[in-house]
DNA sequence: AGCCTTTCGCTACGGGTCGTAGCGTAACTC
DNA sequence: GAGTTACGCTACGACCCGTAGCGAAAGGCT
């Protein structure tokens, strides 16, 4: 982020609002949680946040960006704490995301803009970068945890290691989200202490495969 | 389905086109592959299909239901050859999904459809019962099959067996979704070996919570 | 201070999609 | 043949999109 020379309000001129930027974010939550991700349009944005509808466009090419953006912040509330134990901290980030799930902004805009990132390269990548990799971080630090306390061992083929974080991350990720999105049912402490066995158990298994 | 006194063209007057439910399905999937989900629309599928667009609003409340029972039809391809052993079984159906989830009529309209059903109870049913449940019973059936193999230990807690059909549908199919759609990367033998050994290691783990 | 540049709110617009209504015609049942 | 329903077609109001043009506001630069 700010690879290319700085272009931070081109030096000249009238400077962005950055009481608009947040009016705007805040309004598109707002509408997604009234609305929903279909029925929120950019005209209802822009009177939410009291500012004209040209306004957005100078800042988001479309909906799906804007939304990204609005969304994105919400997920900086996940933390990983020390819990002591690798299948403790497992049940901790899994309870934290699903709660982020059941919030009515997230659930209606997280599957939305990624169908529409299947045919938007661009909005992919904004994904990746503002969403995706900051869940990805907490499995790099759960395992280093792991490691360090001996419940799993010390790397040898960094290949290997990195195929093995992808998995864990895509088996957790899309298992909260298939079950709250998908199957619709609730993500209880029943649940997550069947996953996390299921993780740590079958962890040594793939381990095994070098 | 047909559980109130069969109203099946009510008897009397034209009957509904077969025909032209097949051409309407058909011209749909075509549009989701040229267009994707967002930009196709009803007028352009009655083109396509050859058809009034009024044909298609008396036989679909919405693009959503459409949309479902145009890419319904495709997961009957799903099956689940008795391959000899547990991990061959899930390997294979694993390939299976990834393959459909690759089609670009299924890419861009099955997260679609989810996020439109986050709030659309009827369309979340539809979903359910034409697409989700067919996923499910594979999982069942593998679990059976793994069972008579002495491979998983008999039923105990039927409630205990539940939740844990439930986990495993929610993570294998979560995690194929999420590794295709959001990570965006390839479903390869690699990925699917290590996906398997998870769960076959872990599922005994599950198993000893009763 | 004055000039330049950019953003701001506002209005208006063409283009597109939605979902429905109304019509005459076609197809099937009794 | 009479009754009923589906069909294709056209037209329509309503809505949203994304942009253009305007004058005014708010900064930087000399």
């Amino acid at each position: 982020m700010c690879s290319r020379t700085k272009p931070r309000s081109s030096r000249t001129g009238r400077p962005r609002s950055t009481e608009a930027d947040a009016a705007i974010l805040e309004a598109t939550r707002a509408a997604l949680v009234e609305l929903g991700w279909s029925k929120l349009t950019m005209g209802d944005v822009a009177g939410r946040a009291g500012v004209a509808k040209t306004t957005l466009y100078r800042r988001w090419a479309n909906k799906n960006e804007l939304v990204v953006d609005a969304v994105a912040v919400l997920f900086d509330e996940l933390e990983l704490p020390d819990l002591g134990s690798l299948q403790a901290d497992i049940e901790h980030v899994v309870l934290q995301f699903a709660a982020l799930l059941e919030r009515p902004e997230t659930k209606t805009a997280l599957m939305a803009v990624v169908a529409e990132s299947t045919r938007d390269a661009p909005l992919r990548e904004r994904i990746r970068a503002s969403i995706v990799d900051r869940q990805k971080r907490l499995v790099l630090t759960g395992r280093r945890r792991a490691q360090e306390r001996g419940e799993l061992p010390a790397d040898r083929d960094p290949e290997a290691v990195d195929a093995t974080d992808d998995l864990i991350f895509d088996v957790i990720a899309g298992a909260v989200v298939h079950r709250a999105l998908v199957s619709a049912e609730p993500v209880d402490e029943n649940w997550v202490a069947r996953l996390s066995a299921l993780l740590v158990g079958g962890l040594g298994a793939v381990a095994a495969l070098g």
